[in-house]
DNA sequence: CTGAAAGCGCTAACAC
DNA sequence: GTGTTAGCGCTTTCAG
């Protein structure tokens, strides 16, 4: 079948390519068309079944009406939840994603930026990865818009969307020491990634406007790529010392799932034996005996504000810096023991 | 910052700009550009940081490198998998993924495909909707290349790859039987959708292959749209009855996860009161205090066959027909109880 | 070995 | 109101 063309329905209408354009576009009042005109053209259009060539259309006006997003891991459900949410935000802007996830690696962070500038995307949504704000600090350069989400770098100005996880670990940690906890373990990932430090610094400090004393033994880090083992060897490591702690905030719903998972696996009772306050949630929890306490992030507002806000930019050119902090919100399930 | 055009790096290498052309897209030998002049504007182009235009070279060639990707819904298990493993053999094989999400409607299945054909897509993968035939008629009367995953339409001579859900289902159920089960439950979408049709004759069948009569009680659908709900009165009604199920097929991860919830929320112990399988695997099940029984698909194979299939469409411009069909492994849990 | 130039399909300035 | 035409940035034929 034969690709119908803009001088087809042109010369089907007997008219100028001109005024298809323009009709087609709907420039048709703005340009003056005579109205039976128009109507012809369109009558033309239908009845060919013309389809504008995008691809022509992006190299006439540089504007390709994609959106570019990496996300971290699409296993994690950050991604897939708000993959879903931007990419029908996109749509209803007029937009489409082009879509890749970096696995946490640098490298294909940056190859995944490349394709993406190469095929002159309007402008990118980025979960980065750790370290890379050599590359974050390229794209300002190159004045190419985007919006990190999720992740932040503090020390590049950038627009981003982000959560307020000082304060959510806070929150988390204050609500562990209110159910009468006082030896609480943070299992985080060992990172230099600031969303991950924050929690860090929300759980220390929380610890000490109460006055319970920090002790450095009851925050573990977890290797990403031995999350399972190390989570397990960790639980085995605060249980087993002469003060073991009696409640653990996880600072991912990852590492949530490994710890429970293993708390079941050596029969330790949820929350009798041990509290565990999750930092995000999982699907999973649904099947574990007890509601488990988390935080959620606004998954679905934190999407459509990256697509509101990278369109913005894109379509204003101007240069504001939209830095939207989010807070999460949290669940109270039965996994904190009053003591 | 200017962009850099091919013309720009022509006239500092001091040559054309077919040569540089020749040389940039690896044609040198070919075009038996001199060595000395080549190392040049390899030279030139690094020191502008030349990008190429591939809008420019897709219109010129009518090649885009893009697979557009359409998914039931991101919220799915299987959608999340196949995408993950679909973008990095689409990256292996220079390919970009654009990607949208049905959310098993028809209206946005048919926009997503026109949006992706107005871009000028390679070819897409599908994970077509129900009732949406009409359209993947429609795009072999185009001639767009197109390979189905998960779900096909028998009636329609397409390439695909999908499952033998038949014999998964078969399985399944003539597991439970050898477990001692004589009232087994199957748990089903609504749905005319083959791929869940063929679930339900897999349990028919193995049910007639083993001489137990078939009663249709035994047999609930449940509609997508309120699944919770239905599942949870199902599952209500199986065990009212004057004789009882003790055994339960769902159909998907999706109704295990919402039945094994209910069963829990009723204090039933899995298996001792009733079993469990589960046609496909949850995270969540990790969580659960049993082992569920379950088969699994062969995601990545999957994943990587659709790739490879719609390249050698794409690439040969063959119209062989691929239709290639997975089997489902089982994995033995503790859910399924010896009677 | 190298360069000039004709498009790919569309938009939009400009002329009538 | 409408038509002509010059590009957008690249590939590739053809001539030298």
């Amino acid at each position: 079948m034969k690709k119908i063309l803009l001088k087809d329905i042109a010369q089907h209408a007997g008219v100028s390519t001109a005024l298809v354009s323009y009709v087609l576009n709907g420039l048709a009042e703005e340009k003056q068309v005579n109205k039976v005109t128009a109507a012809r053209i369109r009558k033309s259009a239908k009845q060919l079944n013309y389809r504008p060539n995008q691809i022509a259309q992006s190299l006439k006006t540089s504007k390709t009406n994609t959106i570019g997003l990496v996300v971290a891991d699409i296993k994690y459900r950050y991604s897939t939840a708000i993959t879903s949410v931007i990419e029908s935000e996109a749509k209803k802007n007029n937009y489409t994603v082009i879509y890749g996830s970096s696995n946490e690696d640098l490298g294909k962070f940056e190859d995944l930026i490349n394709i993406f500038v190469n095929r002159r995307v309007d402008g990118l949504i980025l979960i980065p990865v750790e370290n890379s704000q050599r590359q974050i600090k390229l794209l300002q350069k190159n004045d190419i818009p985007f919006v990190l989400i999720d992740r932040i770098f503090p020390e590049i100005a950038t627009n981003f969307i982000a959560l307020d996880n000082y304060k959510a670990a806070y929150d988390a940690t204050e609500h562990l020491i209110q159910c009468g906890h006082q030896r609480i373990a943070i299992v985080n990932y060992r990172s230099s990634l600031y969303n991950l430090q924050e929690r860090n610094r929300g759980y220390v400090n929380a610890l000490r406007d109460n006055r319970i004393k920090l002790n450095r033994a009851y925050m573990l880090e977890i290797d990403r790529l031995n999350a399972m083992e190390e989570v397990n060897s960790s639980i085995d490591k605060i249980l087993a010392m002469a003060e073991p702690c009696d409640a653990i905030f996880f600072t991912t719903a990852t590492l949530a799932l490994h710890g429970l998972s293993y708390l079941n696996e050596k029969g330790l009772k949820v929350p009798d034996d041990i509290s565990v306050f999750s930092f995000d949630e999982s699907e999973a929890f649904k099947l574990f005996y007890c509601p488990v306490t988390h935080s959620v992030q606004p998954y679905g507002e934190m999407g459509t504000m990256a697509v509101q806000s990278l369109v913005g930019v894109i379509e204003s050119q101007k240069n504001v810096k939209q830095q939207i902090t989010f807070d999460a919100r949290m669940i109270n399930g039965k996994s904190c023991h009053e003591k």
